[in-house]
DNA sequence: GTCTATAGACGGATAGAC
DNA sequence: GTCTATCCGTCTATAGAC
């Protein structure tokens, strides 16, 4: 880059990695051929082998650029929390953590303009794809920021068994992610969410997640008991 | 059926389905070809074909005859609860409706013999499935049993609006979701789930669901509260 | 019902001209 | 960097012998 041709190349590379997002999430990733992106893209095939080699390092990109932006807004959050508490010498709660990690999807997924909309529906099924090779590169990119947040949930809530806090956190996500695939995935429910305003979903989930969140824990004796 | 070839062929149409239904939970549904089926099958290419048509038949067909079995056992669920409550001239608590809905889930997918495990891998995801055929038949397959559950919830928490219910309830199925892809999905937290006890799954997820469903009520003025 | 053989379309990837 | 042309493998599905 930096040559005469750089620009060209840029938008080349970039048209390529918005059109195969967008086929991804409406396709999946088996079923998204190269032709179909590049067309899509309205570059020539070749033009992906140029600029990412394989289709496998496509998809990788694909992700990584969006978990990127997704771990530094996560962070920054938490960072704005902690350093708050710091200095009004409290502590950090768990709903403040929980704020910190959930609302950056659902802004990112509410955001059209960014393509975040799209990219969150694909993010929320990766968790279950069934491809080892996305799976394990999705963890390595999320690991560090993960451990922050569970450092910082376990430090919100002494006492309470890390074992269900891990737990209940994964619980949280399964949510988020069926929060995002919303409506438009499954019509299960036809017809029967009249109010999907995306403003009220950031409240709806977290009244949800916290409500799990501080649950009574459960007895393994009576595992019925409600 | 019923001629002197049918035991035959009834063996080679069942080992086809679980065969498919292994290899669909293992590599999803796109990236399984009919020979990576009939080999593990150990039946022959054309037989796939013959006994069912088509792949997409064929998917149908995994899928139809688990939801069958599940609806089955999430209807006869709720039954119960509802003749017990009639008798004891009662009402059906919301917890009662909850373990009707989700413990059937949980039972199958822990329930290795039937191959119940790994369909449930494969329904939770199938909720955000790319494939449109596969989601609106699935849609269907489901439709009866999600009204009279919903009609259930709604009778157990009056006063509550049915829009909140409804949330709440497609945040229950993203949380169950992920409790059965579980840990062997994402190894996100790495080695961090000491405790994967099957038997536990289902009063750690039962108490956090209630708890999601008792959350106070979203204010939609101080989304952040908690 | 089960097999072999093959049609016919489409997949990812590359060579080599420009 | 971009293009055309092409290799070669795999796919679903079927025809037709047994």
């Amino acid at each position: 880059m930096g040559e005469a041709t750089s620009r060209q190349a840029l938008d080349t590379r970039l048209r390529i990695l918005e059109a195969a997002e967008a086929l991804f999430v409406e396709h999946g990733l088996e079923a998204t051929s190269m032709r179909m992106i590049t067309s899509a893209a309205g570059v020539n095939l070749a033009a992906v082998n140029y600029h990412f080699g394989t289709k496998d390092s496509l998809i990788q990109e694909v992700f990584r650029r969006r978990i990127a932006e997704l771990n530094r807004l996560r962070l920054l959050a938490l960072d704005e929390v902690q350093a708050a508490a710091r200095d009004q010498g409290g502590e950090v709660r768990p709903s403040q953590v929980l704020t910190a990690f959930f609302r950056p999807v659902l802004e990112m997924a509410s955001d059209a303009e960014h393509g975040g909309h799209n990219f969150m529906r694909l993010l929320g099924r990766t968790y279950t794809e069934p491809n080892a090779f996305v799976r394990q590169f999705l963890a390595e990119e999320y690991a560090e920021t993960l451990d922050r947040f569970m450092a910082a949930l376990y430090a919100s809530l002494p006492g309470v068994p890390r074992e269900e806090i891990l737990w209940r956190f994964h619980f949280m996500m399964g949510a988020t992610s069926y929060a995002i695939a919303g409506t438009d995935a499954l019509q299960l429910f036809a017809g029967a969410f009249d109010d999907a305003d995306p403003s009220r979903l950031m409240p709806r989930l977290m009244s949800f997640l916290l409500g799990g969140l501080r649950a009574p824990l459960p007895d393994f004796d009576r595992p019925d008991a409600g």
